[in-house]
DNA sequence: TGCCTTGCTTATCACTTGATAAGATCATAC
DNA sequence: GTATGATCTTATCAAGTGATAAGCAAGGCA
């Protein structure tokens, strides 16, 4: 039973990538010390500094596993899916569901904590995961004439993109407001959360696409 | 001209909230140190604590003047406004212009860097500087027939208030990225930027605005 | 069996952080 | 003109930071 040193080794690793993760995308790169991330793994302080060169190293490892996960999620779930509006719906769920934590935050730490050279494998990281596949979805949503032309408001693809991760992003963020702030008990999205504080979020990522979709205008645009 | 001691004390004060307003939305609470704001107003570190208590006091009194600042200029430009969609409109572009800093770090900040009842004070100031006025114009946009009743999408006015919210910070936070990443040329909204290096929001507003309204989808929404 | 690399620990570094204590300076009230 | 108190400085604290050095223990090969 006795795992070979180097499977132990490797697991080490992972298991702090894992408990990394988690706190790095709660708390922010600042905020999370690495004598806490030791801590939370039983391991002592400078055992990470055997698995990675640096604090800024680790980082990097985590926000790899991070975006690998979600682009593969999505990659399989988004081909599953026939039409737009389907595609959009799933996307939106998934994110909803798979990322508690505020996804802001990710860029918050990338242009402020790390070097240069770090931010922009990051940011490449990203673009790839969460960015292009949205793009994709949104390019074809013009082209099969669904969606307006770039001409009409000027939203390209990647602005639309763009925009549905915002809109993502806030749905997110007013739902840890709501628990946090002490007077926000209907607060952007108090809905019917699981009795193990699980929400459901599937009205939700409706509500978005729609909004995105159809607009909140009950007349349609004017003609310009 | 020698100031009375008083007016001197209370402009130190004044310019030390004035600079620290300034780093700590652009880098957050945590980044900016006591002693990176006291070299910046030319004075040493100890004297912070003459004027406040600690770094949250001077933190709480820093979103006091932002939220105080805001919720002034909203409430004038949105009064001169008569119909919803120039309300809006306005209300994007202000918020467009004057906070190019990333309005996302400040809900980090309120939520994983103060204590309980520090947090309770800023989103109450916060929301009643940004979100009630948009509130308003949404809760009378849906009474006046202009906007889809709440039934049908299930957007509250609050939703559809911090739908926008994040649909400007998403606009914020993406032209940043078009600095700091380096293979963002075009990303989410590179438009023409004034010689000085000021961007030229109104064409962003008008889209953010006119997407919220009348969506991105070339058809009116199916019957449900 | 014995050496040696791997995966860790203990001890410690230099540095930054927020915060306090004690003293200096100077406008002002009396 | 002196006492006073507000405004700031210099000096310093304890705690926490990322990172390194050196040693230890055990798996794995000779």
């Amino acid at each position: 039973m006795a795992a070979s040193r180097s499977n132990q080794s490797q697991e080490t690793r992972a298991m702090i990538i894992r408990t990394a993760k988690e706190m790095f995308m709660k708390l922010g790169y600042r905020a999370v010390s690495t004598r806490l991330i030791a801590e939370a793994c039983g391991v002592t302080q400078p055992a990470l500094y055997h698995h990675f060169k640096d604090k800024q190293a680790l980082y990097l490892d985590v926000m790899r596993s991070v975006c690998d996960g979600t682009r593969s999620a999505l990659g399989r779930m988004i081909g599953s899916e026939p039409d737009m509006r389907g595609r959009l719906y799933r996307f939106t769920a998934y994110m909803l569901a798979s990322h508690p934590e505020d996804l802001s935050r990710m860029f918050h730490d990338i242009r402020h904590e790390l070097a240069a050279e770090s931010q922009r494998i990051i940011y490449e990281l990203w673009r790839s995961a969460y960015l292009v596949p949205l793009i994709d979805i949104f390019g074809e949503g013009q082209r099969s004439g669904e969606l307006r032309s770039s001409a009409q408001f000027g939203m390209t693809p990647e602005k639309s993109a763009r925009m549905l991760l915002g809109m993502i992003n806030q749905s997110l963020a007013s739902a840890q407001t709501a628990i946090a702030g002490a007077s926000a008990p209907q607060g952007g999205g108090a809905d019917a959360a699981g009795e193990n504080g699980q929400k459901d979020w599937e009205p939700q990522a409706h509500m978005l696409v729609n909004v995105l979709l159809y607009g909140l205008s009950a007349a349609p645009p004017p003609s310009e």
